[in-house]
DNA sequence: GTCTATAGGCTGATAGAC
DNA sequence: GTCTATCAGCCTATAGAC
């Protein structure tokens, strides 16, 4: 076949990502091995080395499509909103992502802590573009309250591991409440709690 | 030597720990090989399955022992306090145990949302005795201000969130803001900007 | 572009001396 | 209890046919 070739609606470049990320959620990229994503992906193990130079060049090349699509995500999700209705829509496109795309968001907080890794640039870049864009919203959100910020940055942090863990739990229990019925309530408990 | 054995002060298991838990932080737990852990704890093969009967058993004995010391501190940290003191109580233990203990901080987020490893069991457990300690806190604090909660699990998820990756942030930063002055500042910005 | 076959190195685990 | 020596299996990566 030509560049570009087609497994049931997927190129082989597309048909491994897959393979490789549904695996990688599982087990971890260390455990996941050449074999079994070729296996998965219904291709053969030399295929793999023809689209990619390496193991390490794979998942590279696959966290940062992901990474970047989940940051025009986010980055939309902002768009025209400041203040707390931005930082409620970007927590909003935080649960969507990981609702849709439970594996990648599994792979991310795996990965995202270590620094030994050859893709450890590309995690940081995108760790850090998320969490600038809740820290713009987190200061327009307290300079509105009159209550301007001394830390911003740590605060951010907050906001964005909130919106991690709170996603985590809402999953493991169904994902029943809507997103944003659910971002609402809990933002309200939250600022009531920690008063 | 007879069963107890010390190298420089620290049983030849207390070393096998010590070096097992180094070498996770760094490269995860998969990545780290037996003949690395015997390296770095200046033993010899034989004797890590002298002491353990393979590498899993291995890492869930010292998963769950960390573990254990992890959730005796919190317990005590939120002893004799409730509602709002209670919970920055136990805010600041967890940044207390990352700041002392960054290595097991490390090791315990990359495995804590993994499902098919052997000591699931003893993480999972772990975690939610975290999360209940924090629930209570939050119930106790939310009825505090007449505020009861809608969602108190999915809310206390949000403040381990919070408390989490704010540590991880006061850490890159060199944690220089003291842990009890950033908590009180931190609950109070939050608040603000989720409002 | 995709396949099969195979090389070469590393890893978990065991056996047996001391 | 701790050591050294060694094996059998698995994993990344390459070579070459089609």
């Amino acid at each position: 076949m030509s560049n570009g070739a087609r497994r049931g609606g997927k190129t082989t470049r597309e048909a491994i990502f897959a393979a490789a990320l549904a695996l990688a959620a599982e087990r971890g990229i260390t455990a996941t091995t050449m074999d079994d994503i070729a296996a998965r992906a219904g291709v053969a193990k030399g295929s793999l080395y023809y689209n990619f130079s390496s193991k390490d060049q794979l998942f590279d090349a696959l966290l940062e499509l992901e990474l970047s699509e989940l940051s025009a995500r986010l980055a939309s999700a902002r768009e025209g909103l400041r203040g707390r209705a931005a930082i409620r829509a970007l927590v909003e496109a935080v649960l969507q992502a990981m609702q849709e795309e439970p594996d990648l968001a599994r792979v991310l907080v795996t990965e995202i802590f270590r620094d030994d890794r050859s893709w450890v640039r590309t995690v940081a870049v995108a760790r850090e573009g998320f969490l600038s864009a809740f820290q713009v919203s987190c200061e327009e959100a307290a300079a509105d309250v009159g209550h301007p910020l001394r830390n911003a940055a740590i605060v951010s942090a907050g906001v964005f591991g909130s919106a991690l863990l709170i996603g985590l739990e809402w999953l493991l229990r169904g994902a029943q409440t809507p997103r944003g019925e659910l971002v609402e309530q809990v933002a309200g408990d939250l600022a009531a709690v920690l008063g």
